[in-house]
DNA sequence: GCAATAGTGTCTTTGAGACAGTATTGA
DNA sequence: TCAATACTGTCTCAAAGACACTATTGC
């Protein structure tokens, strides 16, 4: 390690972390990097990288500039999930790693992967590989944060396509909670509903057509 | 500013702040103090410290030093609400605040105050004064958190001295919720409880005795 | 007895869950 | 017509809310 790159042992490294979730017919996915330098390189992580004070304004600037850097890729809100910190925790030393949380659309998904130079992966939450550092935790307690939201009926509308069926978007919920809901409930609760808008637009195909829906704009799941 | 405290532009500056809450017969409080020190010298701000690396091994850790050393108390749980961040939030720089809340159970409340060197003091929170850099959005944050635990009937109980009654729970509660609680439903919801015991002692008074209760051991607020 | 607080019973309403039923398309 | 999927209706049950009622103490 050169000297410039030499980091006073009193003050910790400060990174952020991104569970970066998407969805497609096989269910909920997140994605994964293969880490291309020490430590653990080569090993699969989630994407983040070291804070910036001279260029990120905040924190969640950070995870954007990762995101849109390294992933480019854009996303509407990104939720602050916890705090990771201590001294073993990266070979490093002391570090403080914030993670975050983001859903892209399904339009991105693939965007995402193709515009890489790194080696990026959406892996199915059945089959994560080993982690680097503590990352199999901090997947586990942005899930768990997800989870929890969906359980609550806050929508998770930015994995959803610009149009979606009610359908599709009892699928997703279904994905994310790991279970199956029963669909008069799933549609007795929406119509109260004001974060999904209906549209004129029906769904072909070989039954009958189902009704597109929208998000409204500004919603916020985050909240 | 000395050579010695000069901290480089590309570490920013890393510290906790607590929300340390308490009650007493008007209601919850939460606990302030007069800063001894520049920046905002004087003002009424959350407890904290900066982050120590070689004496805390976690954020968390360096949270309860604080509460430790400057306020002579230790909680049995502290729980991680969420991080501050960005160049504009402490005049000292770029700068990083580990946001924490505890809950002091009554005996406990007055101690704090007693063994103090700083000022601090308990602040109903409708009585709240003008507080330095974020703190008020922080208390907030704090604050909103506390209520979603006890709207979901997660009981307060590290707010509760040894021994209390129904009653008494029922108005801790409400002082955090802001709002009156009926008192059927509210114990309707705690026979399914196992987080309190029934003890066979009572409250003596002009009038009916009310049952003692007490949390049990190795309750988790934090869940 | 009365005042004061502890504690219970019960009616109504709300919403979740389960599941059967109807509706609309292409072939 | 049938298969397939969209969508709705309805019954049951559990819990929330409101509020009246009974219980036990000191005076």
């Amino acid at each position: 390690m050169n000297r410039s790159n030499h980091r006073p042992r009193l003050y910790p490294l400060v990174s952020v972390d991104i569970a970066l979730f998407g969805s497609d017919e096989q269910g909920l996915k997140v994605l994964l990097a293969r880490r291309a330098r020490e430590p653990a390189v080569s090993q699969w992580a989630l994407p983040g990288g070291v804070l910036r004070p001279l260029e990120d304004a905040q924190l969640v600037d950070a995870a954007r500039r990762v995101l849109r850097d390294k992933l480019a890729v854009s996303v509407p809100q990104i939720e602050q999930i916890r705090v990771f910190s201590g001294a073993d925790r990266d070979p490093r030393g002391w570090s403080i790693a914030v993670l975050f949380a983001a859903l892209v659309p399904r339009e991105q998904v693939n965007a995402v992967v193709k515009t890489q130079v790194q080696a990026v992966e959406w892996f199915s939450l059945q089959e994560l590989p080993p982690m680097a550092f503590d990352h199999a935790e901090q997947l586990s307690a942005a899930l768990t944060k997800l989870r929890t939201r969906v359980e609550s009926y806050v929508l998770p509308l930015h994995l959803m396509p610009e149009r979606f069926t009610l359908t599709d978007l009892q699928r997703t919920c279904e994905a994310i909670l790991g279970r199956t809901l029963d669909k008069s409930v799933f549609r007795r609760r929406l119509k109260g509903s004001t974060d999904i808008i209906e549209l004129d637009e029906y769904q072909g195909g070989a039954q009958r057509p189902a009704r597109f829906y929208r998000a409204r704009e500004g919603f916020d799941f985050t909240g």
